[in-house]
DNA sequence: TCTGGGGTCCTAGGACCC
DNA sequence: TCTGGGGTCCTAGGACCC
């Protein structure tokens, strides 16, 4: 099953402010360079559209039409009020973005017939309706992923679609291309270049022909789709792999001053959320917009990884040296990516062992001669190296941040396993002679 | 007063390694 | 007596999604 919370952002401002039921509503950017999140569908109706600049918006829009800056602490409760409903379904609940889940619902053990799923359905529309206090969402049930997503799709808003099995290629073919993930404008123009506008002109595509024109893997991802063979598991906790911010300015920018200061900003926002959610990355990438709209980004991997705010800055300073900003910049980013799975090593480490042990204050530590003496700032242990602890024995370095290392005793080297956390400057913690692998 | 912000995945070339 | 065949990692850009 598919669920897709309906013009979402707007019909939270609408349930949160009875004022605005049944007027046009426009949240986003609304300052002179936003653009549009949500319309509702009293706005759609005058064409105001996702993605949609505001001002645009502005004109399409009739004088009393609300314009509005999102709260995403409103949108995100609510959204978790949703999904909390979703996993009273079942335990395989992927929630894909902020407003759209999908559920296996084989693994929550339910009557898959035609007339069961559109039972429940029907009564999880009604628990999530009076559970956010009015807020619709548009279902589609099918035999994959695609197929429960392109039926939430078909009706809506408040809707319900079940392809029934056996049903999926009569429901797909006469849709547009446009309606399979992953097509897009340019795989739609390509497309449109063969003659192949529907799914169905898709399926008489040969596989060859696809990967031709559209690449390898996206071809055979669509050579799929058109023929309903789908079997992507619903996945629940989905780990990050990068994390970014970036702003787009009010007036261009030129002044170095003002765009180191926004640097930092951007960098500060970035290593935060780094820290918050335990991880770090190896590579951090800045991204520009020129005055001309060109964009590009510049990256530079690290040994380490980092999630410290000022060694971000400094790699993202680095980078912005080096590209041209004659004429002004409209935009900056800076993120990380490249994230440390031994972060998940460090969550291992708190539920099955005991947490991090800070390093006791003037302990003192014996040393062996020629030991180099971890300094106290950065210490630079390094992924792989082999260690020796008095209390833990022989080990090797998981991954290592500013203030903190892990370190295996056990198991495969290379494989994610139990960790230990330890201060980066745990004065028990020493460099080892590696072993003697033969 | 055109064109946000936060993500994911893929491709392609070059460096490097065995 | 021109220049193999794998593989991985890094960088940059592009398409796509909400």
């Amino acid at each position: 099953m598919h669920l897709d919370l309906d013009a979402f952002f707007a019909a939270v401002e609408q349930r949160d402010k009875p004022s605005l039921r049944g007027r046009p509503v426009v949240v986003g950017g609304t300052g002179g360079r936003g653009v549009v999140s949500t319309a509702s569908y009293e706005a759609r109706a005058f064409g105001a559209r996702s993605a949609m600049s505001t001002v645009e918006a502005r004109r399409v829009c009739p004088p009393g039409t609300a314009f509005l800056g999102p709260r995403f602490a409103a949108y995100k409760r609510t959204a978790e009020v949703v999904m909390a409903v979703l996993r009273e379904l079942s335990p395989l609940v992927e929630q894909v973005s902020i407003d759209e889940a999908y559920v296996d619902l084989a693994a929550g053990g339910h009557d898959l017939t035609v007339a069961g799923v559109t039972e429940l359905a029907t009564g999880l529309k009604q628990t999530i309706a009076a559970a956010t206090g009015g807020v619709t969402g548009s279902v589609g049930v099918g035999s994959s992923k695609s197929l429960a997503k392109i039926g939430s799709e078909l009706d809506k808003p408040d809707g319900l679609t079940v392809v029934p099995v056996g049903q999926e290629l009569a429901v797909l073919h006469p849709l547009p291309v446009r309606s399979l993930g992953g097509v897009g404008p340019a795989t739609a123009e390509r497309l449109a270049q063969v003659k192949v506008k529907t799914i169905g002109d898709l399926h008489r595509l040969s596989l060859i022909d696809l990967t031709s024109l559209v690449g390898q893997a996206h071809g055979t991802g669509l050579y799929r789709l058109a023929r309903a063979d789908d079997d992507r598991p619903v996945v629940t906790d989905r780990e990050a792999k990068s994390v970014r911010a970036e702003e787009t300015f009010a007036r261009d920018l030129t002044d170095p001053v003002r765009l180191s200061t926004e640097i930092d900003a951007l960098a500060a926002r970035v290593g935060s959320r780094l820290q918050r959610s335990g991880t770090s990355g190896r590579t951090v990438t800045l991204k520009v917009r020129r005055y001309d709209f060109t964009t590009l980004t510049r990256s530079q991997t690290l040994a380490q990884p980092v999630d410290d705010p000022r060694q971000i800055a400094e790699v993202a300073h680095r980078l912005l040296g080096a590209v041209d900003r004659s004429g002004g910049l409209r935009l900056l980013g800076v993120g990380v990516s490249g994230l440390s799975t031994y972060v998940q090593g460090d969550l291992f480490a708190e539920l099955l062992d005991e947490p991090a042990t800070p390093p006791e204050e003037g302990t003192e530590t014996e040393q062996g001669p020629g030991d180099p003496r971890p300094g106290p700032a950065v210490v630079a242990w390094h992924p792989g190296q082999d260690v020796v602890h008095p209390e833990l024995g022989a080990g090797w370095v998981w991954g290592s941040g500013l203030n903190r290392v892990t370190v295996r005793f056990e198991g495969p080297r290379t494989a994610p396993g139990p960790v230990r956390t330890l201060a980066a400057d745990d004065p028990g913690l020493q460099p080892a002679d590696p072993p003697d692998w033969t």
